[in-house]
RNA sequence: GCAGCUGUGGCGGAACUGGCAGACGCACAGGACUUAAAAUCCUGCGGGACUUAACUCCCGUAUCGGUUCGAUUCCGAUCAGCUGCACCA
């Protein structure tokens, strides 16, 4: 084989002296939009799962220039982010020395894959030029209300004095110390993504998505109808309002529960019940999250010696805090119907407190409590006999006319936390001024640069804060002494809008030129990883929506079509780790056999959006398939200036059949990420060239047609290979600029073909038609074949099926 | 618990809107070339049955049932695996 690595170097460099991925702005071919997610440059290198997502993608990318588009397919970097700082952590290296040094061999690693990228459009989250926009983007959130601070709790280790993300948590434990984590409150920033609830839920329709990531979103975003109620408190004082789905039970109410972060739990204890609610609270705050949220946990609460009124029917009944009540969804507090909710039925048993059924099943069955489906109302007063459906109407509206509730929509979506006390992300650009409150950083003085010199190891204060540099300043509004906001952004910020700086990534004035990005956005094609269904694509679709609310864009959605890739798992069939020791390195591949091969395996051996377990076994196979091309270019050029037939007979229409059908569907496979029938239909392909090859007698010039429109076929998958080839033939200009070979009809429809014939469903035989035959007389041939009549000769046509083309099938009986 | 996805040879995987199940490969077996091996080329390769014969017959796409002339594909139930969300009132 003369295929390795020294080929790709070659057209690497010749592509690039050329300038052949420059995008040209001002083309007037259509535009064509397709992004891979950028990557996070935490590794050193790129990594296996970076080959398996961007080979391919770049090759449909490649597609879709031949095809005639004028495609622009960045790629730029994710920079910032807490991996970076935990390697800084750990080893003492500079996140922005390790980030760049890393996005310096990614790049040239991408550069060696043959990725068709233009780095003249690229981002890295971590520059300045970069930052200073989503800097931009924080303020007009802000100016525009979407933005705003407020308490929330955030996970405390108390050993290493830091606050943990999530992820850093562990079993209820920190991770790196494993001492227990509490909740803290601290005064954070939000986005208000739920003013957009609504509308994100509704978009999904008009997207080109996976079906499954549409259904994760929808359930993020988790609508529910239903109705608020409010129950007046016993001392007339207060009042607590709770959101239902099942206003049908409000009769069946034996006692309120809210949650215990709730300020009215303070105003409402009475004397007697103060410190078991206290100590309750104080139990509940040392709960992370996760063992909060778990379903196993048993129930646990406090009653609080208040007492509320139910609206329909003035029943008393108590007020408990529970901490299976979250104060952030619905109105933070529910009334209980444990005879018709698993959870209050659980509660209720636990603590003694009343069961009271309200509902029975439809056809009066006997049912078990809980019973927690639809059926009708008993022991509700006048609507006793109802039916639920009925009943929540005709409840709403009572409480509706003496102002005691009303329908109420609930989404389980929660604004968006940005706040991160942490050191590796873009700071946010607000100051504290002890006269003026509040402050927004003026525009005119972006970026707020994120100081080098800053003490990151954690010790109980975000890293910012020590840095007396970066912390002090003065108040844009009154110049008196004034305070930096110490958090920077979750990097999810970062990502929400960089598809939109990429067409305008060197504009120093602006985030992005409106114009410009109406033109280019939204993206065509976007392909990433599963793991991003909800929060990444989830975001940027909220901050497209809110920018385009601010005037600065006017199209509704970022990603028009989304793919996701699947995932390549070690060869134990485990996700891929350094602790586990199964990770496999790209580089000695390509090393060993050139990144075409690589990339053709890894396009071939797995089917793309599902990934699998790596096996190399297949790897071998592709060193013999290009080896078996470079012999027939081989070949070809051999033969090629001898004399020889002319005419097209059927092994030439066959071959040119064949030919067409291959273009057709090698299209369709790419355009549907469907690489690996993709590279088997270039194989059948070329098996038949070869068989053609074999003939005694060869049209050199049907020959010549069909190998040159091989390569066509093969430049998108396996770019240098393909260049090489096409020199071979003896070519001047890319392959890579040819145009995406066009179907001729006409050969498509050459040859013969073999129509299967079934007898009751059944496959009897096949006969072999001239493929040009018109339909009915392809018909009539069948019916007059020899192997027809035979299976005729004792049954009866009951019915006759004909599938023009494809099968002819005969339901018969037995004749008499 | 809820939701979603997946289930096809020894393996990776094909089969477009219901129309020849197993494309294309890997592995394996046999043969050719070779002193030999490697490489290469040719042939076979889901299971079973019958056999003198093969464009023979039967079974087969997780399991059971249904719709249809015809089902890997559509519908219902069950099982298994993966993923996401997880006390959402």
């Amino acid at each position: 084989m003369e295929y390795s690595k020294k080929v790709d170097e070659k057209w690497q460099k010749r592509w690039k002296e050329s300038g052949t991925y420059k995008y040209n702005m001002d083309d007037k071919k259509e535009k064509f939009y397709t992004l891979e997610m950028f990557s996070y440059p935490s590794g050193a290198k790129l990594h296996l799962g970076h080959w398996f997502n961007y080979a391919p993608a770049d090759s449909f990318a490649r597609l879709k220039k031949m095809q005639g588009y004028n495609v622009f397919h960045p790629m730029g970097f994710d920079a910032f982010g807490l991996p970076a700082e935990n390697y800084a952590i750990k080893t003492g290296i500079h996140p922005e020395d390790s980030t760049k040094k890393n996005i310096e061999t990614m790049k040239r690693q991408l550069e060696e894959m043959g990725g068709s990228y233009d780095w003249d459009y690229s981002v890295e989250t971590c520059m300045p030029d970069y930052y200073k926009w989503t800097q931009w983007l924080f303020l007009q959130l802000y100016k525009a209300g979407l933005a705003y601070k407020k308490e929330a709790p955030v996970n405390w280790c108390d050993s290493c004095k830091t606050v943990l993300a999530n992820e850093q948590v562990i079993g209820g434990r920190c991770e790196r110390c494993d001492s227990q984590v509490e909740r803290r409150k601290l005064s954070q920033w939000f986005f208000k993504i739920t003013d957009y609830s609504e509308e994100l839920l509704k978009g999904l329709d008009t997207l080109d998505w996976p079906e499954s990531t549409k259904k994760v979103q929808v359930n993020w975003i988790g609508k529910s109808e239903g109705s608020e109620v409010k129950f007046k408190c016993e001392d007339n004082k207060h009042e607590i309002t709770v959101f239902t789905t099942r206003v049908d039970t409000l009769c069946g109410v034996t006692y309120i529960v809210i949650a215990p972060e709730s300020d009215l739990v303070q105003e409402i204890t009475t004397e007697e019940y103060k410190e078991g609610v206290q100590n309750y609270i104080k139990e509940t705050s040392k709960l992370s999250e996760i063992e909060r949220l778990s379903t196993e946990k048993e129930k646990t609460g406090a009653f609080t010696g208040a007492y509320a009124i139910n609206p329909i029917n003035g029943e008393r009944v108590p007020i408990w805090i529970a901490d299976y009540v979250l104060e952030d969804y619905g109105t933070g507090s529910v009334m209980a119907v444990p005879a018709h909710d698993t959870r209050d039925f659980e509660f209720a048993t636990k603590y003694n407190l009343p069961i009271k059924q309200v509902i029975e099943s439809k056809d009066g069955s006997k049912v078990e409590l809980p019973f927690t489906e639809y059926g009708v109302l008993i022991n509700s007063g006048k609507y006793t006999g109802l039916e639920s459906s009925e009943a929540r109407k005709k409840i709403t509206e009572d409480l509706e006319k003496t102002n005691q509730g009303k329908i109420s929509i609930n989404y389980r979506l929660k604004d968006w936390l940005v706040s991160r006390q942490r050191y590796w992300g873009a700071p946010i650009p607000i100051i504290y001024c002890e006269k003026c409150g509040i402050v927004p950083v003026p525009e005119e003085d972006l970026p707020v640069l994120l100081p080098y010199d800053v003490e990151f190891t954690p010790d109980g204060e975000s890293p910012l804060r020590k840095s007396s540099e970066f912390m002090n300043c003065t108040c844009p509004k009154c110049k008196g002494k004034a305070l930096r906001e110490a958090d920077t952004l979750d990097t999810f910020v970062c990502s929400s809008w960089y598809e939109l700086r990429y067409p305008d990534s060197k504009n120093s004035k602006k985030p992005f030129d409106p114009e410009l990005i109406n033109k280019m956005l939204p993206v065509d094609t976007y392909v990433g990883g599963k793991e991003h269904a909800a929060m990444h694509l989830i975001y940027s679709r909220f901050i497209t929506k809110a920018l385009r609310d601010l005037g600065y864009l006017n199209f509704d959605e970022p990603f028009k079509r989304l793919v996701h890739q699947g995932m390549i798992l070690g060869p134990d069939g485990n996700k891929m780790s350094k602790s586990k020791g199964n990770t496999v390195s790209p580089e000695e591949y390509i090393e060993k056999y050139g990144s075409d091969i690589f990339r053709m395996y890894i396009m071939f051996g797995f089917d793309y959006r599902q990934g699998g377990p790596w096996d190399e076994n297949g790897i071998a196979s592709m060193v013999k398939y290009f080896t078996r091309l470079e012999q027939i270019i081989q070949k070809v050029n051999d033969i090629k200036n001898q004399t020889s037939k002319q005419e097209i007979e059927m092994p030439e229409k066959e071959l040119l059949r064949l030919k067409n059908q291959t273009i057709k569907s090698m299209e369709n496979d790419i355009e549907d990420f469907r690489f690996n029938t993709a590279i088997a239909r270039s194989m059948e392909l070329s098996n038949k060239i070869s068989e053609y090859m074999r003939s005694k007698e060869i049209n050199v010039d049907v020959l010549l047609n069909v190998v040159k429109t091989f390569v066509t076929l093969l430049a998108p998958l396996a770019p240098h290979f393909a260049e090489e080839l096409w020199e071979k033939l003896g070519e001047k200009d890319f392959v890579y600029n040819q145009k995406w070979p066009e179907v001729n009809e006409s050969e498509l429809n050459g040859g013969t073909k073999e129509i299967p014939v079934q007898v009751n469903g059944k496959l009897k035989c096949c006969v072999t038609v001239n493929a040009e035959e018109s339909e009915d007389k392809i018909l009539e041939i069948i019916k007059n074949s020899d192997k027809v009549k035979e299976l005729l000769d004792k049954h009866e046509i009951v019915k006759e099926i004909y599938v023009p083309g494809k099968i002819y099938n005969l339901v018969v009986k037995d004749k008499k």
